[in-house]
RNA sequence: UGGGGUGUAGCCAAGCGGUAAGGCAGCGGCCUUUGGAGCCGCCAUUCGGAGGUUCGAAUCCUCCCGCCCCAGCCA
């Protein structure tokens, strides 16, 4: 029996029934089929994880294939991203990387045999004409006139539309099914189109397109797919990709449906994100804040991430928004047990220890990373002048602030304990621009030997050897928690956060940062996780991206405290 | 007024006639040289609603209600 501790799904049980039953022999073979218009998603990872998970669970197969049927939408560019993607998330298609359009001759064949067996006939009524005469959801369509065309002359035409003797739009394809049927798919729906644009592959070689109906369910079949998965909307096509393979004869995959993801605080549409690249409201497809895989990866999450949470968040048949708190959960985790810890101060206050030498530097030692000792330990330099987080001194503390104030005695991590004994102020603008502290020789390394205790622990960096960095703080795109739900004119664009990027240029990192490799990520001591970014960064000019911040409870107390205040 | 789906906690989601898994979020507490992490505890007498069948119903039946998808020569 099956010894995963995978959650049961309606899908999986399908697939094990079939197993059980010795269905197509017993074999699983799964395939995804991007359509190279637009980059990857976290929408799309659900889908990989699936499909390449069902088939190596059961010692099957998936394929990776393009579904390049509209060759006006389509482009190499995204062909090359979706593969980059794909691999970066885990995932191998060994030698079955295909295409429909490696199928072009084949289909035609396939067609030619529909129109043998009086299954198909060649249309000429304009688009509109076609769309009238379809009828609406309560009311049957009525027949083409060219319905009835006969075989011999559709034969003829269909090879004239291959031929290229035709104007786009002036002839289609069609299957001959129901006019009246109730669901609209079936009333005789086109199954080649006249369309002269070239193709990422076969170039000009082809005037003529396969729809997606009939491209797909004979793909699949040719590929030997056995349980082609793929999302709700599709549901309605079912029958008539059942159609055109008993029409054809020829090896019969089972379609199954499953509900997209949706996650809150994200749109998750290649065309809404086209548009936001188009339009500039992000920097492009790999913009940190898209939640496409290409700017997950640069924003710095890792792929086992994103499996996780893809296998957390189950499949099953019911529209659902998942909470994007799941996604962060399942980055700090892994990001807990990977990150090396780092010290840097965002927002830069000067202290001076008074009674510490001037000119004396001493190298403490600080561990890599707490969750796991193997990482090991690196020096980090102290000196007179420092930085610490301006956050983390307050001249009037409120109520369980444990952080810095006037008097109070806090710990800098791995260094010692300091006393805060003067603040110095802007005289025009009344901020605090300096702390005095002194700091007590007798807690290096951050103890105390007569058992004094502090509340607050802070991170700090010495003034003289810290470097200078950038850092681009993300928060959520959308400031609605689903921003493609109606309102404001329908427009999800209303939403976009104006705040979903702020940009620090005067942090300071430890020098241990010095030249740290693209895309190398951190912890950034009680303030998140952080990667070096792989497109702007550089050794001269160091740029981090906040992957995503820490748990921050001091956050929720003060929030807390301040909706008390207002009331 | 057509067809196809789908309703279990704030958000996901198991459950398949034997008395509501799990995760996230939230809330308490412990612990802590990260207000991080970790640990412990709490969080659905009830499954969209109403009837019915049954010793027993989230699971079976009937009716009702809500939500999603379909009228591209897109996928």
């Amino acid at each position: 029996m099956k010894e995963s501790t995978a959650p049961s799904n309606f899908i999986r049980d399908i697939i094990e029934k079939d197993i059980k039953n010795n269905k197509n022999d017993g074999r699983v073979h799964t395939r995804f089929p991007p359509e190279p218009n637009g980059y990857l998603h976290i929408g799309h990872a659900k889908s990989i994880c699936l499909n390449f998970g069902f088939a190596a669970e059961h010692g099957g197969l998936c394929n990776l294939r393009f579904d390049d049927t509209n060759p006006s939408k389509e482009e190499a560019e995204y062909v090359e991203s979706i593969m980059e993607d794909v691999g970066w998330l885990g995932f191998d298609w060994d030698d079955r990387l295909y295409y429909a359009s490696d199928y072009y001759e084949q289909l035609y064949d396939y067609a030619v045999q529909l129109i043998e067996a009086g299954n198909a006939y060649v249309c000429s009524l304009s688009p509109d004409e076609i769309r009238q005469y379809r009828g609406t959801l309560t009311r049957p369509g009525k027949d083409s006139p060219y319905r009835t065309r006969p075989i011999e002359e559709n034969l003829d035409m269909f090879m004239r539309m291959k031929a290229g003797e035709f104007k786009d739009g002036s002839h289609v394809l069609r299957a001959k099914i129901d006019m009246a049927s109730p669901n609209l798919n079936m009333r005789d729906p086109v199954i080649y189109r006249i369309l002269r644009a070239t193709h990422h592959r076969t170039g000009d070689r082809w005037c003529i397109y396969p729809m997606y109906d009939f491209a797909h369910c004979l793909s699949d079949s040719i590929e030997g797919i056995t349980h082609s998965i793929c999302t709700l909307e599709f549901e309605d096509h079912r029958p008539l990709y059942d159609w055109f393979l008993d029409k054809l004869g020829v090896f019969h995959p089972q379609q199954i449906e499953f509900a997209r993801l949706n996650l809150t605080y994200s749109v998750i549409s290649k065309r809404k994100l086209l548009e936001l690249v188009k339009l500039g409201y992000v920097t492009g497809w790999d913009d940190p804040r898209m939640p496409t895989l290409a700017g997950m990866r640069r924003r710095g999450y890792m792929p086992g991430a994103i499996r996780d949470f893809c296998e957390r968040i189950g499949v099953a048949k019911r529209e659902s928004y998942v909470d994007i708190a799941l996604l962060e959960h399942c980055l700090r985790e892994e990001l807990n047990k990977r990150a090396p810890r780092v010290m840097a101060v965002l927002r830069p206050l000067r202290v001076v220890i008074d009674n510490y030498p001037e000119d004396k530097v001493e190298e403490l030692d600080a561990e890599n990373n707490p969750e796991d000792p193997g990482m090991g330990t690196r020096k980090i330099p102290f000196s007179r002048a420092l930085y610490i987080e301006k956050d983390d001194f307050r001249e009037d503390p409120p109520k369980k602030f444990f952080r810095l104030s006037p008097g109070r005695e806090i710990r800098l991590k791995h260094a010692y304990y300091i006393k805060c004994t003067g603040v110095v102020k802007d005289e025009k603008s009344g901020e605090v621009v300096e702390l005095h502290c002194t700091y007590d020789p007798e807690t290096r390394g951050g103890w105390s030997k007569d058992g004094r205790m502090v509340k607050g622990t802070s991170h700090w960096v010495s003034a003289a050897h810290s470097l200078e960095a950038e850092v681009r703080l993300y928060n959520y795109l959308f400031t609605k928690e689903k921003p493609e739900e109606e309102g404001n004119g329908g427009d999800f664009k209303t939403w976009l956060n104006p705040d979903s990027l702020e940009t620090l240029t005067s942090c300071r990192v430890e020098p241990s940062l010095a030249g740290a490799k693209p895309g190398s990520f951190y912890q950034f001591l009680r303030k998140g996780y952080f990667c070096v970014d792989s497109v702007n960064s550089s050794n001269k000019a160091l740029v981090f991206n906040r992957t995503v911040t820490l748990r921050d409870t001091w956050a929720k107390i003060e929030k807390a405290q301040k909706n008390r205040g207002s009331r």
